[in-house]
DNA sequence: CTGTTAGCGCGTTCAA
DNA sequence: TTGAACGCGCTAACAG
C-alpha cells in the first residue's frame, strides 16, 4: 500500500493539513515539526498523489498532444523531434505530457481531443501541422482551451502559434537553385490542405514570377509528405517531356523519396536533377548527397510551444503571442553540380 | 464551469448516486429514469471528470513510456513506430498514454519513473530498449508494478517482454552476405550495454566460427545507433589496411550513415560494399540503394506490450508472458552486385 | 503554530 | 428502484 498524508500523520500524531503544510513548504509550520515531517516522508517513502492533487487543484499538470499519423506506421522523424522539445518544454516547468495519435481530417479527431480536455486530463494543448481550416484550432478557441500551435491557419481567429516562414523559406532555396543557372524547377507539394502548403507554394510561385520565368503548373506535384510520395512524384516529373533540372520538395522526406527515384534511373542528384528539402531532419546531413533543405528549429519550437501554453495555464501574459521565425537554408550537395551522385 | 454528475441531479431532482448509476451502465436503475439522465448529459455536455474516476478507482488507465532519448535531438523512427503501436494499443483499450523522454543510465532515469509510478499518475509501464543490467526493469519488477518490455536483459528477473531473436536475424544476414561469397564481413556495433547488442553479435560471431572464418575483433567496431556514428564507423573500417566487402550495421540508421561514408568516398554499395541493417524502418526502403535489413514488426511490438501490460493491470492471466519473434531479413539492392551504388 | 471542517467529482456500500 | 452517507488523497478556509 502506498503510503499518504494520512500515514505520516498517524506516525507523528500530527493533523493531515500539518503534515501537508510542512511538505508543500508553508511558512506557518514551525521548524522543528516541519524537520519531523520531512524525515517521516522520507524514511516512509512518501509521494504524493498527483491525482488526488489534481482533483483538489483542478489542474492536472498534463499537456495534450496528438500526433496527427497519416499513415499508420508513423515515421517522420520531424514529429519525434517536436515531441521531445513539447516533452522537455513541459517537464522544465513540471508539466507532463498526454499523446495521442489521431488520422488528420478523420472523424475521431474530434473525439480524441474532447476526451482530454472535456475529462480534464489536459489543462492545455499543442497543436501541430495546421490546416488551413483547422477543426481543432476552432474547437480550442471556441471553448478557451489553453492552447499554442505551430503553424498558422486561414482562420479569422486570434491564436497563439509559433511558425517558420515558409514563403521565405522556400524563396531562398529558390533563389539559391535560380542563381546556379536552373530555369525549370519544379515543386513537389505537401497536401493543400495543410496551411504551410500554402506559404510554400507562395515562395515557389513568386520567385518563378521574379524572375520572369512565369508559374507553369505541370511542374508542381502533391504527394502526401512520406518518401513514398515522393518517390512516387518525382517519377511522375521525370516522366515529363521535358522534366525539370531542379526540384522543390514540400518536406525532407518527400526530398529523399525524389532523390531515391533520380538515382534509381541513373540519374546523378546535384549534377544532372538538384533536389531541396524543407526541415532539416538529422537525415539530411547523413543521406547521399547531403540534402540541401530549409532548416526549421523543430525541437526548439516544440519547447516554445509548451512553454506559451504553460504561461497561458498560469494566467501569465505572453510576450510574444505570435511567432514568426526566420528559416534559413542550408546547402549542401544535392545542390551542388561537382556531385558525382 | 464543467457540467458534473451533481448538476444533472440537481435539474432532474435526482440523487448524484442515481444518475453515476444510470450513467454507468448499472441494471438496477428505471428504464425511463435512464432515458431522462442520458438525455439531459447530452444536452447538458457533460463528460465525467477522468482525474476523479482515477482517484476513486484508484486506476488512471494511463500507461507510462519513457523515450531513452540518446541525443538531444532525437530522430530515430523506430521510436516513433514503437509510440504509435503502444499508443494504439493502449486506445484500443480505453488507456491512455503518459509519454517522457529521458537519457537512458542518466540519474534522472529513476526519478522519471518514480514520479509516474509512485504518483499513480500511471497503471503499467512500457519498456523499450532494454539493458543488459536495467536498473527500471528491477525497479518495476521489485515494486511489483505492471509491465512489458521489448527486448530481454541478464538479470535473473521473470517478467513479460517482447523480443525479437537478434542472433536468428543476423545469422539469416551473415548467411546471405557469405553466401554471396563475402570473406570479410565487418559489425558496426551497437552500445554493448544494450541487451540485443549481445545477441546480435552472437549471430555474428557464430556465423563467422560456423563457416570456418573466425572472428576478428578488428572488424568490430562499435556506434551509438545514431546515423552520425554508423557514417565514423564505417569510416574507421575502410581505413583499415584490408577493409570488409561487407558490413553489417546494429540498426538502420548506422547503416544509412555507413551508406553515406561508402558513397562519398566514390566506392558503389552493393558492388564493392555490401551493406545491412536491422529493424526495416521505412526509410530502408527508400535510400539509395534500398537497404537490405532485418525486419522486425516494431509497431506490433508496441501493440502487443501495452497490450500484456493492460491484461496484467486487469489482473487477467497471460497466455506468453515472454515472446521471442522470428525477424525476417528483407533483401534489397545494397547487397546486390548489380548495383550501381 | 496547529487542528477542525469542508469539498474537489465520482463510485460504492447500505438502507429504505 | 432510489437516496444518504462515506471515502479516494489532498488542499484551503477558518478557528483557536
Amino acid at each position: 500500500m502506498p503510503v499518504t498524508l494520512k500515514d505520516i500523520a498517524a506516525r507523528l500524531n500530527l493533523s493531515i493539513t500539518t503534515v501537508s503544510r510542512a511538505l508543500g513548504g508553508y511558512p506557518d509550520v514551525a521548524a522543528e515539526t516541519r524537520q519531523r515531517v520531512l524525515q517521516a516522508a522520507r524514511e516512509m517513502g512518501y509521494h504524493p498523489n498527483v491525482i488526488a492533487q489534481s482533483l483538489q487543484r483542478r489542474r492536472s499538470n498534463t499537456l495534450g498532444f496528438v500526433i496527427p499519423a497519416t499513415e499508420r506506421y508513423l515515421s517522420d522523424p520531424f514529429f519525434l523531434e517536436l515531441l521531445s522539445g513539447i516533452g522537455d518544454g513541459a517537464a522544465q516547468r513540471g508539466f507532463d505530457l498526454l499523446v495521442s495519435t489521431c488520422a488528420p481530417l478523420s472523424s475521431e479527431e474530434r473525439t480524441v481531443y474532447e476526451r482530454m480536455i472535456r475529462g480534464k486530463r489536459v489543462d492545455g494543448m499543442v497543436v501541430a501541422r495546421t490546416r488551413k481550416e483547422d477543426e481543432r484550432i476552432s474547437y480550442l478557441v471556441q471553448e478557451g482551451f489553453p492552447m499554442a500551435a505551430f503553424g498558422r491557419t486561414a482562420l479569422a481567429l486570434d491564436f497563439p502559434f509559433i511558425d517558420v516562414d515558409g514563403e521565405e523559406g522556400v524563396g531562398q532555396a529558390m533563389a539559391h537553385l535560380l542563381g546556379s543557372g536552373h530555369r525549370r524547377i519544379g515543386f513537389i507539394s505537401p497536401p493543400v490542405y495543410l496551411m504551410f502548403t500554402e506559404h510554400r507554394l507562395a515562395g515557389y510561385r513568386r520567385a518563378l514570377e521574379r524572375s520572369g520565368l512565369g508559374f507553369d503548373a505541370s511542374l508542381v506535384v502533391e504527394g502526401n509528405l512520406s518518401q513514398a510520395s515522393g518517390y512516387e512524384m518525382m517519377g511522375r516529373l521525370l516522366d515529363l517531356g521535358d522534366p525539370p533540372s531542379a526540384v522543390v520538395c514540400g518536406n525532407d522526406l518527400m526530398a529523399l523519396g525524389a532523390i531515391h527515384a533520380i538515382q534509381e534511373r541513373g540519374l546523378a542528384v546535384g549534377r544532372d536533377i538538384a533536389v531541396v528539402g524543407f526541415d532539416d531532419i538529422p537525415l539530411a546531413e547523413h543521406c547521399h548527397p547531403p540534402l540541401t533543405t530549409v532548416r526549421q528549429p523543430i525541437y526548439e519550437i516544440g519547447k516554445m510551444a509548451s512553454e506559451m501554453v504553460i504561461q497561458i495555464i498560469e494566467g501569465r501574459e505572453l510576450q510574444e503571442r505570435q511567432v514568426i521565425l526566420q528559416p534559413q537554408l542550408v546547402i549542401r550537395e544535392s545542390t551542388v553540380t561537382t556531385e558525382r551522385g
